[in-house]
RNA sequence: GCGGACGUGGCGGAAUUGGUAGACGCGCUAGAUUUAGGUUCUAGUAUCUGAUGGUGUGGGAGUUCGAGUCUCCCCGUCCGCACCA
């Protein structure tokens, strides 16, 4: 390999030099490794749709740039990477270009695998997995039936969006203003059997397990606390007058009960069907409402609507008879479709009694003078004490609903009930290019799992693919089958998972990438769990939940031992191009590949992580990219222009300029560290390494750096920082620069830097003078004044004189090594 | 509507524990080199003022010797959830 040290910075051969030294040396192949300490760090994988976009190169920037970090810590670090291989795009893109999903999605893969090492990532490339290959859903196959034997699993009917003219189901995604994107027919609603899994058994764990996790953002619990949803209330029934079944209800807040002025029922609900049933109006008004709820743009300004239905419910404790209505704010999906209705301390009760003209009653007073309660324009909403209650007057909200709780339970018709927001996980896809659910449907035994040996269920590659449902469906070579248990003919299922099911376990998995006995084994022990996952704020709910929830479930497979899966983790922000993301659809894009021919993949790399913090969205600049190109050659002049000698550093020898050169470099070591490590802000620690390059550059313009003595000893320590400081921002030009400054071994390999705290003691330091907090003087002092000597210097300073002269002087504030204030008046 | 984050030069952003606001970079201005342009280098660059100095972190109040940072109210932007009983 021909010396990559020339006058100009090429970026070509210096990346193709450091490139070509790692693949040489399989550097960063990992192993287990028992007690040496690791560190697992995960970016998320990408779905393979064809080229890299800015948004990955980011994302993959900051994973690469923690995990070199901690390698030159010193830890055995695993950094894999993979690919969320299966999924709609591939089929779509088989129509268009008529090429087989698979095909596609290879190609895909082998373009961007190319691209990802054109920038340099330490990834670990023997790990590599692909989620649509067999030795990896095979196992995804194996672990459904496990859970289908611990009733973890169920089958139910579930509504999809069903295009009749191409007689297939439809994405939300695919459909547009309600029709069928490709065929344009008006989209249907259809309920057909569905695969769930049991999250909702997990609900509580997975709340309680929020507080596990002290290294995830703020926003992002919150939002799964959101997403859970728990509350606690009261659940009781209402008997109807003069019917047999009785209307089952859920409030949080039993204390207003007496307020109950109507009751109202969801339009599916089955009192209100059979209201309907005997009124046309009604049947009509229930139809309506269920056509609204399909164009859900509505649903945000949606007036209340409702109609009564001639029922009356008996309140359970007053046995007053109150009207029962149907109103379209009430869910079917939440609760029991039904709500008691207290309009004096709701809103949406109150608005809708309003509208109708029912009866509002108060049964909650304020609790302090300074709320606002005024029944007649809005729901008092706040806790209060009970009134117009009877025997629960004067009662606080707690005690109301301990009492209330003990009433309906005493008599039997009620209880405490704790509910949840979250519903249970639908994973039945109608598509072709996912993993086959290994489920065998049979007429005499029904569903049965299929058996351990005959796994995994092929999906076949080899498909004519005409867009017009799955292609699996049509062909008897794959369902036809017969069953595990009686022998009998049988049908395979033709749906595949929800691809949120692969990207649930794939962390684990890259532990023991190449296992083929088992889905994991005891590798997973050594390096679970992740210790820095990084990836998009758009997985924060769905794709972070659902893998939190397989963790738990493959621990209690006694998989794996842990609680939680991901230690830390970095939501990286977006990248934006002239204030909006940037997007196909935009036509904002910035292509990486071009700018990496351009710049290099460091400068691209640099720049990246200079521009914003990575949670912060970033907003692109070409000329800032100029920029980072410019601060790189400026480095590489600077270091490759200079020759390492061999005088050490004599720390007692030093001049004053050496001794102020050296204090920047070890201030610079000290912070840029702290950014790395526990504040994982880069942008700020990239600048601290270019005031080290500005006060170097100016250092040499005025010594001689190349004196064999100590100038030349301070500055190459500095230089050494510098390339070390930037080794995990800049692999490849650290790469070269470390050699030629006569390292041995490799930059990869070197420890990260210490700093010497004799360096960062200083002689004199600057200390500002205030008079009554403004700024008056600077002052240079001895570092080890003592308060009375800083106290003294500020006083006699003449600038500060001439502010307080004929002032009386009150007080003196004085902050060591930072200020004096003088307060006078 | 509810929940969360945020608001600092022409721009991206810095100020980590309440202690010199504007680090670093971009852009811009002037000069040097080269000169066809670009590159590179040097100096300057919040704002008002001739200067001393005054003003300044969305607006208003407050706490403090001292507030970009803490408290309250208002305005605005972004994100999430969308009638959750």
């Amino acid at each position: 390999m021909q010396n990559p040290i020339t006058e100009q910075y090429d970026h070509q051969a210096v990346e193709t030099s450091a490139q070509h030294y790692w693949q040489e040396h399989q550097s960063f192949k990992v192993r287990v490794e028992p007690g040496r300490e690791k560190f697992y760090c995960l970016s998320m994988f990408p779905y393979p749709s064809g080229r890299l976009h800015m948004g990955h190169v980011r994302n993959y920037t900051i994973g690469d740039v923690i995990s070199r970090f901690q390698r030159m810590l010193g830890k055995n670090v695993l950094q894999p990477m993979g690919w969320d291989a299966f999924g709609l795009p591939a089929e779509n893109a088989a129509m268009k270009h008529n090429v087989p999903p698979a095909q596609w999605t290879y190609e895909n893969i082998a373009y961007m695998r190319r691209q990802l090492q054109q920038l340099g990532y330490a990834y670990d490339w023997d790990r590599e997995i692909a989620t649509c290959h067999p030795d990896y859903y095979r196992w995804e196959q194996w672990f459904f039936t496990r859970l289908f034997a611990k009733g973890l699993v169920y089958k139910k009917e579930a509504e999809v969006n069903w295009d009749p003219v191409d007689q297939t189901v439809l994405a939300n995604e695919q459909v547009i203003d309600g029709r069928g994107w490709r065929s344009g027919a008006l989209v249907e609603r259809r309920r057909i059997p569905q695969w769930f899994i049991r999250i909702t058994a997990y609900a509580q764990e997975l709340l309680d397990d929020l507080d596990q996790l002290p290294g995830w953002p703020e926003r992002v619990r919150v939002m799964q606390q959101n997403w859970i949803g728990r509350s606690e209330g009261l659940e009781f029934s209402f008997r109807v007058a003069g019917q047999h079944a009785d209307i089952s209800v859920y409030t949080t807040r039993p204390d207003t009960i007496m307020g109950v002025t109507y009751v109202a029922l969801a339009p599916q609900h089955p009192l209100a069907l059979q209201a309907a049933s005997a009124n046309p109006a009604l049947a009509a008004f229930i139809k309506e409402q269920d056509q609204v709820k399909v164009a859900e743009a509505e649903m945000a300004t949606m007036e209340k609507l409702g109609r009564d239905t001639g029922f009356k419910a008996i309140h359970p404790i007053s046995g007053e008879a109150v009207p029962i209505w149907i109103a379209n704010f009430v869910l079917m999906s939440y609760g029991s479709g039904a709500v008691m209705s207290v309009p004096a301390h709701d809103q949406r009760d109150w608005e809708f009694a309003k509208k109708y003209g029912l009866t509002i009653k108060q049964v909650i007073r304020p609790l302090s003078a300074d709320s606002v309660c005024d029944i007649d324009k809005e729901a008092f909403i706040e806790k209060g004490i009970l009134i117009n209650s009877g025997s629960y007057d004067g009662l606080d909200f707690q005690q109301a609903f301990e009492q209330l709780v003990a009433f309906f339970s005493h008599q039997g018709s009620g209880r405490k009930t704790v509910n949840f927001r979250l519903r249970d996980w639908g994973v039945s896809r109608q598509r072709y290019w996912g993993t086959p659910i290994p489920i065998i449907n049979c007429q005499a035994c029904g569903a049965v799992a299929v058996p351990d040996q005959d796994l995994p269920v092929l999906l076949p590659t080899e498909v004519d693919f005409d867009g017009s449902g799955s292609p699996i469906k049509k062909m008897p070579s794959f369902y036809a089958t017969t069953c595990p248990q009686c022998g009998g003919k049988a049908e395979r299922e033709t749906d595949t998972f929800d691809t949120f099911m692969e990207s649930s376990w794939y962390y684990a998995r890259f532990c023991c990438a190449r296992e083929e006995q088992a889905m994991l084994n005891q590798e997973v022990d050594y390096w679970l769990g992740v210790d820095q996952y990084i990836g998009g704020i758009e997985h924060a709910i769905l794709h972070l939940l659902y893998a939190r929830f397989f963790h738990k479930l493959l621990r209690d497979e006694g998989l794996v031992k842990s609680d939680e899966p991901f230690q830390r983790l970095l939501t990286q922000g977006m990248v934006l191009k002239d204030g909006t993301k940037m997007s196909k659809s935009q036509g904002n894009t910035v292509d990486p590949e071009g700018l990496i021919e351009q710049y290099g993949a460091d400068t691209v790399r640099l720049y990246m992580m200079f521009t914003s913090p990575p949670d912060q969205s970033l907003e692109w600049s070409d000329s800032g990219v100029e920029g980072a190109s410019r601060f790189l050659k400026r480095l590489w002049k600077l270091i490759g222009g200079f020759t390492p000698g061999t005088v050490q550093v004599a720390v007692e020898q030093l001049n004053s300029a050496q001794k102020e050169l050296r204090f920047k470099t070890h201030s610079t070591i000290k912070k840029v560290s702290d950014d790395y490590d526990r504040r994982q802000i880069f942008n700020t620690a990239i600048a601290a390494v270019m005031e080290l390059y500005n006060e170097l550059s100016r250092f040499s313009t005025r010594h001689d750096i190349q004196d064999g003595g100590q100038n030349q000893a301070i500055a190459q320590e500095a230089m050494e920082a510098m390339v070390l400081l930037l080794a995990p921002i800049v692999p490849h030009l650290t790469h070269v620069l470390w050699q030629h400054l006569g390292k041995a071994g490799a930059v990869i390999d070197a420890p990260w830097p210490g700093y010497d705290e004799h360096a960062l003691e200083q002689t004199s330091i600057a200390i500002v003078a205030q008079v009554n907090g403004k700024v008056r003087a600077q002052m240079s002092l001895p570092a080890d004044a003592s308060n009375a000597d800083l106290e003294a210097a500020a006083l006699g300073n003449a600038a500060v004189r001439k502010f307080i002269e004929g002032l009386n002087v009150r007080k003196v504030i004085v902050v060591p090594g930072r200020l004096v204030n003088i307060v006078a008046g």
